[in-house]
DNA sequence: AAACAATCGTTGTTTATCCAACAAATGTTG
DNA sequence: CAACATTTGTTGGATAAACAACGATTGTTT
């Protein structure tokens, strides 16, 4: 770990798209646990003490890559995410209901070990996000609470939605979620949205 | 340039590769004098000054990534290059031919302006190939005349072929082809293919 | 329990790459 | 032709990665 690393450096760069690819890769081959740091820098060509450099250790790593794919999926369904517009936050919700989804059906029962972990990130990722928004909104409150308000209201009702037997089709369910945590974001017109 | 790079080192392992598949795909799109230097790095996503440790300019680029592909080409063909057979021999032959012919034929007008520059360095791979059969037979003769021989013929027989008008098929040329360069690797029975 | 092997996390040193800057050569435009 | 822009090689200094070695855990075998 030492010092940071230059987040713009070329070498930076390669070196860690090189680790989570590598990672990636092998997570589809076995499960978490069996996973080595060994096993990823060989896959990926790197010195060992190279990847100490960049994680602290393969729980880190985990972590990053987790929060990376959540960011992605982000990134791919948003074209400017960097500000409040009531699109993107339909885009949002939807984006954390799929994301349920997905991790419930398409990965090995072995993953779900992870569910924790995964929340945590989620979490934060959309937190950060709404922060994000309501500072360019010029409110005089605190933008930190309503934005733990809505980060929860978002998890819990995908949480609630991906959890259902029967679920309602996605574009609807978030339909109605969306007045739901709009109200925290708009607290100058709570109720027209 | 200046001192050598270890070639062993995965640092110079990588950038190498990221240099010569960047050109390979700029050569896609342009053609060869288009291209700059900057063109390369930046497609690799390395540094210009980087680039003049590995190539003294574009051109030995060129020289090296033609050299390594009919290489390659070779490689992909033999399953154990280094020591010689009949079998082998035919299949050093067949891969000129081909060459030759996929450079009159895929490449575009452009590029042909590059026919000596690839004359060479398949002599030189062909000739390369051939010492190393040779000095592994226990020959009293030298090596290099026998080896220099068999170079020209198997260039010369392949450059005829590929310039025919109706060109036989390529097996029974090869087969026919075959004696004629053998004769210069089989010193001790000439006759005897 | 003891012996053994594998993995971990760290360290000091060497090497490759990055970066910014430079003069020189080349290409382009008016 | 002259002014200008682009590309070319090269340099010195800063930084990331490679490498080998180490003690410390951890896991496995007997």
């Amino acid at each position: 770990m030492s010092s940071k690393l230059n987040e713009h450096d070329p070498r930076v760069r390669r070196t860690r798209q090189l680790i989570e690819q590598s990672f990636d890769n092998l997570l589809a081959e076995k499960n978490f646990d069996s996973i080595t740091v060994q096993d990823v820098t060989e896959k990926a060509q790197i010195n060992r003490a190279t990847f100490y450099a960049h994680f602290e250790d393969k729980y880190a790593l985990l972590d990053h890559s987790i929060r990376q794919k959540f960011r992605q999926e982000i990134e791919s369904r948003v074209l400017n995410a960097c500000h409040y517009t009531p699109e993107n936050l339909r885009m949002l919700i939807l984006t954390v209901c799929e994301f349920q989804v997905k991790l419930n059906t398409s990965c090995t029962q072995s993953q779900k070990q992870f569910a924790p972990l995964v929340e945590k990130q989620i979490k934060g990722q959309v937190y950060e996000l709404l922060l994000v928004w309501l500072r360019k909104m010029d409110i005089p409150t605190s933008a930190e609470m309503p934005a733990t308000a809505a980060t929860w209201a978002i998890y819990g009702l995908a949480s609630y939605w991906s959890a259902s037997k029967n679920r309602p089709a996605l574009e609807a369910y978030v339909d109605k979620a969306l007045p739901l945590v709009a109200v925290n974001l708009n607290p100058l017109a709570p109720a027209a949205v």
